[in-house]
DNA sequence: CCATGCGGGAAGG
DNA sequence: CCTTCCCGCATGG
């Protein structure tokens, strides 16, 4: 494994990098920096991207609750900017074996370093958790901003959450927080069994669910359909949503490995040279729970011959040391999925449900998205609260604006082998992918002189050379092929992209499981209940209430 | 205990 | 002076 690194620049040093703005088929949020004293009035709304990287802007309906919690797959803690209007974190990087090892699964470690400080240097120095290793866990920092961690910003105005990404990680990504958070509260073998039992409860509510939509889905064989499209990558990269875990029990798994499945049939090109993409290394800690993948039915009652019997689970599986320590992956293995399963001709609806709030969410991509709106729903009830409170600043008056479409999605590292949609190749200058055939849209608008900040973003990873890439994740030789792969799944995506609806968070989700466990002694599920839902997935009578925010198409935002 | 956000202050250009 | 990062503190889950 080979982790480049960019050289270690002076904060104020620039690394501009070969600016290529092409307009895209995305987002149609047309030009804005998070800096902007005035940024649009936004009426298309991004799917919250866990795995944002590289140089991009994506804007969030102010309602999503991933986007108002400031959350990222990666490990970003608060840095201060001096501007309260702004936040602004900044990457950790992420926690590696010394040793750089490799886990008997195969896979490397990167586990997610804590946010808190405190926490995070109790981490370094840990035992490396492959018991074969002798290393320990250091931080492996981000420099992928040139130089200096990559950085997130947040910015709240009435209508949306935007949110801009500046450098490209160079490193691997870490494990999911929700894995992180998990095997954080593995303090004692006794909750060990409990994050067994929780997982399994969430993978059998979710097959029931997808079971009951679908009778042709069948278990252990479907895996990679997506329940949940919150995370946008699902639709578009092929993250961790769709690696398709195997849905065996925690600490349990009885699937063939991975490497003797059929049904491995991933197309992201061997790249011996970088890092693994997560695709493929991040099965042993950086996996998501179950609640995102497919669901074999025969989970749905813990006493079928595929369910477990947690009493048979040792209590002292884990002594609360050795949570660091463990031989084997919590869930080690998962499968690919055929093209099929990721491009939605199989997996996804077209309209997904929220299942904590059972509202249903449609990213409404038209203008009447705000000329049916009515005043004063728009903004639930989460979406008062004083954290945002602050973001709420006063609007400017009306500034037309040309907009282009959004030269920037979110990509993560799987761009370069699954890329979504052409769009995503734009890296905003620093990836130049396709010639582009638009007119610079931040030249004709000052955009490099005025946003000085924005000179600096560059890629040490990237250059564009001729047309040609170098260095970074990137693998020129090993991009045609997996650029035309995207071009062959993107027709399939880009349909139920359309009609992306964004879903349920975690916690509500859980809370959704909760209810049904206390209602029924099984995990079992209400066929009335399911009906309902689907009804309300697949009905036509959205009844999605929208403010009118009429007359301000911008947000001014001070700095102090 | 830890994630998260705020804000003072230092450092460098 | 401006920008950015580091660090401590407060708060809440």
């Amino acid at each position: 494994m080979v982790i480049l690194h960019t050289p270690s620049l002076s904060p104020g040093m620039s690394c501009r990098a070969n600016y290529t703005i092409t307009a895209t088929s995305g987002g149609g949020h047309g030009d804005w920096d998070i800096n902007d004293s005035a940024v649009p009035r936004i009426h298309e709304f991004d799917t919250f991207s866990e795995w944002a990287d590289g140089h991009c802007r994506l804007v969030y309906r102010s309602d999503n609750e991933e986007a108002k919690r400031h959350s990222s797959g990666w490990a970003m803690r608060n840095t201060n900017n001096h501007n309260v209007h702004i936040l602004k974190k900044s990457c950790l990087g992420v926690l590696v074996c010394s040793s750089r090892c490799t886990l008997p699964n195969g896979e490397k470690v990167h586990l997610r370093p804590a946010i808190c400080d405190k926490a995070r240097k109790k981490q370094q120095g840990k035992p490396c958790p492959n018991r074969q290793c002798n290393g320990r866990l250091e931080i492996l920092p981000c420099r992928g901003h040139c130089g200096y961690p990559v950085t997130h910003f947040w910015r709240h105005t009435e209508q949306a959450i935007f949110f801009q990404a500046k450098g490209m990680h160079d490193h691997p990504r870490p494990e999911a927080k929700s894995t992180s958070e998990a095997r954080r509260s593995l303090g004692s073998g006794r909750r060990v069994r409990g994050l067994a039992v929780l997982l399994a409860k969430e993978t059998a509510l979710g097959n029931k669910i997808m079971s009951l939509r679908d009778p042709n889905k069948r278990p252990c064989k479907g895996l990679g359909q997506t329940t949940r499209t919150s995370d946008n990558t699902n639709l578009s990269m092929g993250t961790n949503q769709d690696k398709g875990y195997c849905s065996c029990p925690p600490f349990e798994c009885i699937c063939s490995y991975q490497s003797t499945l059929p049904t491995q049939t991933h197309n992201y090109p061997p790249s011996p040279q970088m890092y693994q993409p997560q695709h493929q290394v991040d099965n042993y800690w950086t996996q998501e729970p179950a609640h995102a993948q497919a669901y074999p039915s025969e989970m749905v009652n813990l006493e079928t011959s595929c369910s477990y019997d947690f009493n048979s689970i040792p209590a002292d599986l884990f002594q609360p040391e050795e949570i660091f320590q463990l031989d084997q992956p919590i869930k080690p293995d998962y499968v690919y999925v055929q093209d099929g399963a990721r491009n939605g001709t199989s997996g996804s609806p077209p309209t997904l449900l929220d299942l904590g709030s059972g509202i249903i969410h449609k990213e409404l991509k038209t203008e009447d998205y705000w000329g049916q709106a009515s005043v004063g729903s728009f903004l639930n009830d989460d979406s008062n609260a004083s954290s945002n409170s602050k973001f709420n600043i006063s609007q400017s008056p009306d500034v037309p604006k040309v907009l282009n479409n959004n030269p920037t999605i979110p990509l993560d590292q799987t761009f370069y082998s699954n890329p979504a949609k052409n769009s995503a190749l734009d890296y905003n200058g620093v990836l130049q992918v396709k010639p582009s055939v638009s007119t610079n849209l931040y030249n004709q608008n000052n955009f490099m002189d005025t946003q000085p900040e924005f000179n600096n973003e560059n890629s040490q990873q990237f250059t564009v050379n001729n047309g040609k890439l170098s260095g970074g994740y990137f693998n020129p030789e090993n991009f045609n092929q997996s650029y035309q792969e995207y071009e062959t799944n993107q027709k399939t995506c880009k349909s139920s992209f359309q009609e992306y609806v964004d879903v349920t968070q975690y916690s509500d989700y859980t809370n959704f499981l909760n209810v049904y466990e206390t209602n029924n002694k099984q995990v079992y599920v209400n066929e009335n209940m399911l009906k309902e839902l689907d009804f309300r997935i697949s009905g036509s009578d959205f009844n999605v209430s929208l403010d009118d925010y009429s007359g301000q198409n911008f947000h001014s935002v001070a700095n102090h």
